[in-house]
DNA sequence: TTCCAAAGTGTAAGCGGTTTCATTATATGT
DNA sequence: ACATATAATGAAACCGCTTACACTTTGGAA
């Protein structure tokens, strides 16, 4: 058995209490008395047991990042490019980070009050109700990459408009006025970000869109694929599109390679999200860099702060994005 | 504050022993009885503390992945395709799963004890101390995607010889004869499994491995790129290639295109992972697939049953991989 | 009805720390 | 050297649950 702080008591001659307070408040113990406590707990290998400090403390220092979404959970390039950043903070603190997919809201609360998770970072669309019932248990809620209206809670998400403005705003630069967009049905606040800033900036810079230039499909590429060349397969086709996302622009740059159009000479092509595969792609795709390690690192100052129950946490952070230019356009 | 089982017990007029046994043990309390206490619980919105509960029992039913590599963790496709199957298997369970990177394995040692892990499935290339620290800690280890030679330990691998021949006698079969292999400097296991069974599935094929048709390159596209080009541009050059995975794979796709190849007609190309960039290229790339929820899954049977010391737990089990066919070949 | 085994329930002692409060040792000023 | 303020330490209660053990019911069998 591990070696506990009874062990160590009894071995340096201190009393439980001194041992507690080295390990926890080392400066309220005399210099001496504190290397008496660590040699002897160096020879037991003794280290501080986490659940016994939880229990006294009345504190566990446990988060959760719950992911919310049917399918790809931590597959997801996104989520898991948050995650990474999230665990990287995470190591170098106390805390203990536990990962898990949120599909059932209650459950999910139950859950979370049994654990006794303290804060919890909410990715994707979060049932209302579990943001409620979380918040009434006293845990501390931050949500990345959604917004809830109603709700009173911190909410981080990347600067979709703007990244949305960059990248039209980079066609219209290399002469583009007839910019078309496949949009994949995806969550909703990210689908309806996307889709009002594409208008919102056309509108804006005097280009009209016709019905006929917004094509829907489903996430994935093969039906990206479709409705490009739907979009494509015409006299009076665009010559730019905007992908609501990669894995749509990949769509697009297959079905423009069917129709034996050369990129970017005939058609310019920009996604969203510069994740992986633009690199692979050929040609290689522009697309709209999210800040993933910072939304993950923002989480998580704001999920501490709202734990040390700070005053004046920020309700809504957004990261900027950046366009990374590449072959594609 | 949360209702303790203090609180359940005096509402429903048992004792807290009783309460306890009809949270934990409902069969060894009368049916009666029982639902007196579940409704006092539900009037308390009263949760058994896991923390507490841990504590008396002296296990806490915590769980860790941690992902040993450098770079990407769980950004990397495969960790974090094993680690989603791992999430969902756990989800339906009452462990904790906690997910890590462990870079420094003495930090990660201590960590695992202050926190009272129970159990790790460690991915990747993990350190021999390590491995040998937690296992005299008595924690249940289970490798994954990696054998230690000289540990008692269970290791799930896919087979990657398997894979490889898969890859290669789907080149034969289509004619090829002159094959060569692009490989990256990836993790140590791994680059050895596949190079070798290159190497062996050619000779027992009767086919020739010329020094000047193995590359190596670093492990991304741009290298893998440049390693192909080499490869290609000369007279003599192979009619199909093997990456090593799905990223050189796609360098070598790159690379066949500048040099106006045809594809699958003037080169075949065959990956190895089948992540979701080979839907996405284009051609679409032929891959062989790992089964990485069946990995996942083995792996938290494997834990369970060395935490529940179960005996003759198996200490290698192999997961076959399947040729996924594509128009890259 | 009586007796006894089996089933159900209660009492109280932990699990390994933290922390309050009381006590003792040390430092400071005269 | 003494009084006093302050720092360091210790004793013991407590965090919320489990469980060994003792005791009480219950339900048959005799």
């Amino acid at each position: 058995m591990n070696a506990t702080i009874y062990d160590v008591s009894r071995l340096s001659g201190v009393s439980t209490a001194t041992v507690s307070r080295a390990f926890s408040n080392p400066e309220q113990v005399r210099e001496a008395t504190r290397r008496k406590v660590f040699e002897a707990a160096e020879v037991l290998h003794y280290y501080p047991n986490a659940i016994a400090r939880a229990m006294a403390r009345q504190r566990t220092d446990k988060i959760a990042y719950l992911i919310c979404k049917k399918d790809a959970t931590i597959l997801d390039e996104f989520y898991a490019s948050i995650c990474e950043s999230i665990m990287r903070k995470v190591n170098r603190s106390d805390y203990q980070l536990l990962i898990s997919t949120a599909d059932d809201w209650h459950q999910t609360a139950s859950t979370a009050q049994t654990k006794q998770i303290e804060g919890v970072i909410l990715g994707g669309n979060a049932q209302a109700e579990l943001v409620s019932e979380l918040q009434s248990q006293n845990v501390a809620v931050v949500l990345v990459n959604n917004r809830m209206a109603g709700f009173d809670l911190p909410c981080v998400v990347s600067d979709e408009r703007g990244g949305v403005r960059q990248a039209l705003e980079h066609l219209m630069d290399r002469g583009h006025r007839h910019i078309a967009m496949v949009c994949g049905r995806f969550s909703p606040y990210i689908i309806g970000e996307r889709y009002h800033a594409f208008l919102e900036v056309m509108e804006d810079h005097g280009l009209t869109v016709d019905a006929s230039d917004i094509k829907m499909c489903d996430p994935d590429v093969e039906s990206a694929t479709q409705a490009a060349l739907e979009l494509l397969d015409r006299p009076d086709r665009p010559t730019a599109v905007f992908g609501a996302n990669d894995v749509i622009a990949a769509g697009i740059l297959k079905a423009a390679r069917r129709l034996r159009m050369r990129l970017p000479e005939d058609l310019a092509v920009v996604g969203f999200d510069d994740s992986t595969i633009c690199g692979m792609l050929e040609p290689e795709l522009t697309s709209v860099h999210i800040n993933c390690q910072a939304m993950g690192e923002t989480c998580m100052d704001l999920l501490k702060a709202l734990m040390d129950r700070e005053p004046d946490v920020p309700r809504l952070t957004v990261i900027p994005t950046e366009l990374q230019v590449r072959s594609s356009s």
